[in-house]
DNA sequence: CGACCTATTGATACGTATCAACCCGAGTGG
DNA sequence: CCACTCGGGTTGATACGTATCAATAGGTCG
């Protein structure tokens, strides 16, 4: 097990997720009092970053890499409840124990709070409050939206789903790349899409053979999937229109 | 389609879910700011209360009855993402399109707001904002929980799961009945079980009968069933302790 | 009484899980 | 340097669970 390894301060200013993350709505001095609390913290791809039951006395915000929530029951099925990506947030306010492993899936650094000081600055800082409230219903819609995912969908249409779902949490906020073709490095192993998908790992083999047989994705390596018509993805996502945001 | 109707004022104070809604926190002369703005609506058991994509102006406490929420894909397959009991909220601030068809499966009493004034009050009562925050939490959690339910459980542990669920948000507010048996009227459908738990009607009807037959549970009718041992029922939800909320 | 809706039950099809073999690239140690 | 091992991924054969299609039963309402 790799440790945990403590970063300097950074400036919130240059902060890269300082624009979506809880702290987006605050201001120059806002930033200043969570400036005051925070401190980083980084783990290492595959690190567990804390255990299903545990305590926890910190919530923190995601800066940079990618995190998974899973939860498992005793005879191993494990089933992925959300996907952090920079900018997502770890913990709830007002209860300390933990659902869910939360596991670092790439390296990943953190910007963190004790809980005490964080709740107080909640109770102070209304634009905290409002953004967190605002985060909190965006991934209750992600979840649902997952949820039509896991009850309702196709393997072929769960892969189909989760390509297009990173590709919009990943490729959006830089320009659209409709028509063109789209490159895509995806984050997780075969292993957590089948867990984020509910779906086995060789299911998912063979969905991902199957798509780039049918000429819908290009395979580069195990990681890499090219997408050269982003419409004939959607079609096979079994979503209507664009609905689907996932995580 | 019946119409809805309008009902008359209701004092706060004595509202059945003043303690657990959305504005449990708040104090007298907050609960009055809210009461000036409430207005009362009910709807009859199979109406719909709003459809996926509707523009909606109001938000809204459920009183009384039971209400679902479902998403729902063009070829008929449906999803429940969400079961509405007393007290739970409707709707969200900041967003006015909804993604999904909200459903009165009971009769229903909404304690509706306009999102306007809603939303100013939100800002001016911090102690509404802080229970919202809670609440959309706590359905978040149970999001999770549904879709560790969805994606890796089976039929017979879905219907267990479920079971279990009704009798905890139902019976728990009263007293434990653990060891006698507890009696149980389904609020759903078989049809509306079907789309709660990713599975279709004829499924859930046979795991019925199943557990009816290895004398796990009891059934009056249609929509009452009866548990005898509820560590029985439990032992067939694939949960291994009581971490399971739903809902 | 017949029409209709919900639920049950049966026969069968199909999709995904399971079990197993194999491949490949990266470390590791002799 | 090469044999070995190990983890992640692919592919194949088969089993099993749930969906699908179809027929029937019971209850309610006009």
């Amino acid at each position: 097990m790799v440790q945990a390894m403590l970063q300097e301060h950074v400036s919130c200013s240059s902060c890269p997720i300082r624009h979506r993350a809880v702290c987006a709505k605050c201001d120059t001095d806002e930033l200043e009092r969570l400036n005051a609390i925070k401190f980083y913290k980084t783990y290492a791809a595959g690190e567990t970053i804390a255990y299903q039951g545990d305590e926890l006395d910190v919530v923190a915000s995601v800066v940079s890499g990618v995190a998974t929530l899973e939860r498992g029951i005793e005879d191993g099925r494990m089933q992925m409840v959300g996907l952090l990506l920079p900018s997502d947030f770890i913990g709830r306010p007002g209860r300390t124990i933990l659902n869910y492993d939360v596991t670092a899936v790439s390296d990943v650094t953190l910007c963190s709070f004790h809980r005490q000081p964080f709740e107080q600055l909640l109770i102070e800082i209304p634009h905290l409050q409002e953004r967190l409230l605002q985060m909190a219903f965006d991934e209750l819609d992600a979840a649902r939206e997952w949820m039509l995912l896991l009850g309702r969908k196709t393997a072929r249409e769960k892969i189909a789903s989760m390509l297009i779902s990173v590709v919009k949490r990943t490729h959006l906020p830089e320009g659209q790349s409709l028509g063109t073709a789209t490159r895509l490095e995806l984050p997780l192993s075969r292993e957590a899409m089948g867990n984020f998908l509910g779906l086995t790992i060789e299911t998912v083999s063979r969905q991902f053979t199957a798509l780039r047989k049918d000429g819908v994705i290009e395979l580069e390596g195990k990681r890499v999937v090219i997408i050269p018509d982003m419409d004939l993805l959607l079609a096979e996502s079994g979503d209507d229109d664009d609905g689907g945001l996932l995580a």
